[in-house]
RNA sequence: CGGGGCGUAGCGUAGUCCGGUUAUCGCGCCUGCUUUGGGAGCAGGAGGUCGCAAGUUCGAAUCUUGCCGCCCCGACCA
């Protein structure tokens, strides 16, 4: 009920919570800064992990694991990635406790102190690169395409249930190219499986484009990103791909031999999504009665509930829902029959809507009598009455329609909030006023960016792709620019 | 690390300013009966180191000091 969910006009930061706790996704945990993913988050993550993971082998990519630890020397070699990532590691310098020789309890045994401390990994480049070494020796090894499924750990000061937590899941890839192109093509082509992704599965209208210098990876030469809108008007990255040149090649000393009979550097690139795509989905699509999950992805598509009075309306019910359920199996929706006695149909229809499960349908006695049910969608509220027959088609389909109903009304919120600036007071006006993108001259410089950013809390979120050029004035500065870019405050 | 808020049963809370019987209420839980088309009703029941520690006092959830933890805002960031 909506009481329960706080307005996200009031808090938006209150109302995300709820949902994630209330719609059962995560809990904290006795861990600062981390969560548990309980069981329906996590089914949630599964079946974004499976589609991904087969869009990756289905682009020729293969996976492998990669230690937890990374030697500390690693780490110190690409100069921008220890500048970006130093700040926030886990670092282990003992491997062994012994019991507290002055009271209860253990201690760090001082004479267990490693010669080198291991990183726990904020990300895998310097261990990955450094495993390169040994298999890339010819151009016939390459590409080398490899993406691993992982937890990293980076110890942020302030946490975010799943947009910001110091471990979180994710999955990272590591290529290996023989030219930069064909490093790039690999960037460019691993961003669209994302935005493919957001787009068709999440229902995540994105922004395909490529960072400023500033917001670079730490240790990229390019980086390209996916930038979604959430309801607060503010921007989220969703996922990441960059274009590493031959940096890590370089410190990592990883060379093939070219058919020339030349030895050269190899170039990289790296990209990875995280468990954020998950507070991404809660923030796009949620309303104030709980949770809305695209059908494309939702652990449970459809849920039924019975209504019924005494045993033998029920058994009359659960024949009819067995039908139902075998129809639906078979045309591969995933299904669940709650007829749990410890609640009354009202609780379950609450509960299932602060799930966000797509479809509800609804089945009583007097539906049985005149061969229908009631069948509810979750993202319009609307309920109606349904012919029990061709009753697995029609769910098919509606499920179908709840998804591009989502993303029309996702895409349509979004393109209604990326507003051009021509002053700065015009685009600080739409950024407290509105939000969303603010579409601005830029006059491309870094000094100029941190100004406004200072200025205004808004950063470039992203050079879009095939940016329309356009002649125009800095937005600060006045000093030419040639395209608009998109700023907004972001997650 | 700075600013704000908070810590009382599994969850949410009243009481704290101004110390005083057996610590309040709701949800949930257990038992029984009645119920079941939008978070059921009645009756009975179980459940508490009032975050931790020290202090003041005849007496502390309440006052003092110290510590711990959490949430929100900021800096940092997927």
């Amino acid at each position: 009920m909506s009481k329960e969910i706080t307005a996200r006009s009031e808090d938006y930061s209150q109302w995300y919570n709820d949902l994630v706790l209330k719609g059962g996704l995560a809990d904290y945990s006795a861990v600062r800064g981390c969560m548990v993913i309980k069981p329906y988050g996590f089914a949630l993550w599964e079946g974004m992990r499976d589609v991904l993971d087969k869009k990756f082998k289905d682009t020729g990519h293969q996976n492998a694991y990669f230690p937890l630890f990374i030697p500390k020397s690693f780490l110190s070699k690409e100069e921008d990635h220890v500048e970006g990532f130093a700040k926030e590691c886990a670092v282990v310098t003992h491997h062994r406790l012994m019991k507290n020789p002055d009271g209860p309890g253990v201690v760090v045994d001082p004479a267990a102190k490693l010669e080198e401390e291991l990183i726990v990994r904020p990300t895998s480049e310097t261990i990955i690169w450094n495993t390169y070494k040994d298999w890339i020796k010819s151009y016939r090894d390459l590409p080398l395409l490899i993406n691993q499924w992982a937890n990293v750990v980076r110890w942020e000061m302030r946490t975010r249930l799943f947009l910001r937590t110091a471990e979180f899941l994710w999955q990272e890839g590591h290529t290996a190219h023989a030219t930069a192109d064909e490093a790039i093509a690999e960037a460019e082509q691993m961003l669209e499986v994302y935005a493919d992704f957001a787009e068709n599965y999440m229902a995540l209208p994105v922004v395909r484009g490529v960072k400023s210098p500033a917001e670079r990876f730490a240790g990229a030469l390019d980086t390209y990103c996916i930038e979604a809108l959430m309801q607060d008007g503010k921007a989220l990255q969703a996922g990441t791909s960059h274009f590493l040149g031959q940096n890590f090649a370089k410190v990592f000393d990883v060379t093939f031999t070219n058919k020339e009979n030349k030895l050269e550097h190899v170039w990289a690139t790296s990209w990875g999504v995280s468990t954020r795509l998950i507070g991404a989905l809660v923030m796009a699509h949620s309303d104030d009665d709980g949770l809305v999950l695209p059908p494309r992805i939702a652990p449970l598509q459809v849920v039924i509930v019975p209504i019924y009075k005494g045993a033998e309306q029920k058994e009359k019910i659960d024949a009819k829902v067995n039908e139902i359920m075998s129809d639906l199996k078979k045309a591969g929706i995933r299904v669940k029959y709650d007829d749990a006695d410890n609640n009354r149909p009202g609780w379950k229809f609450a509960e299932y809507e602060m799930k966000g499960v797509p479809v509800r349908i609804a089945l009583g006695a007097r539906d049985l009598e005149n061969n229908v049910a009631e069948v509810a969608r979750r993202d319009s509220k609307e309920k109606f009455s349904q012919s029990l027959d061709g009753l697995g088609a029609y769910i098919g389909t509606l499920l179908d329609d709840i998804q591009q109903q989502m993303y029309n009304k996702a895409k349509a919120y979004r393109d209604e909030h990326i507003t051009p600036a021509n002053t700065m007071e015009e685009f600080e006006k739409l950024l407290d006023e509105k939000g969303g993108f603010i579409s601005a001259h830029w006059d491309g410089t870094t000094e100029t960016e941190e100004k406004i950013k200072e200025r205004t809390k808004a950063t470039i979120r992203c050079i879009p792709l095939n940016n329309p050029q356009e002649a125009g004035t800095c937005i600060l500065t006045g000093k030419p620019s040639t395209q608009r870019v998109l700023f907004a405050r972001a997650y």
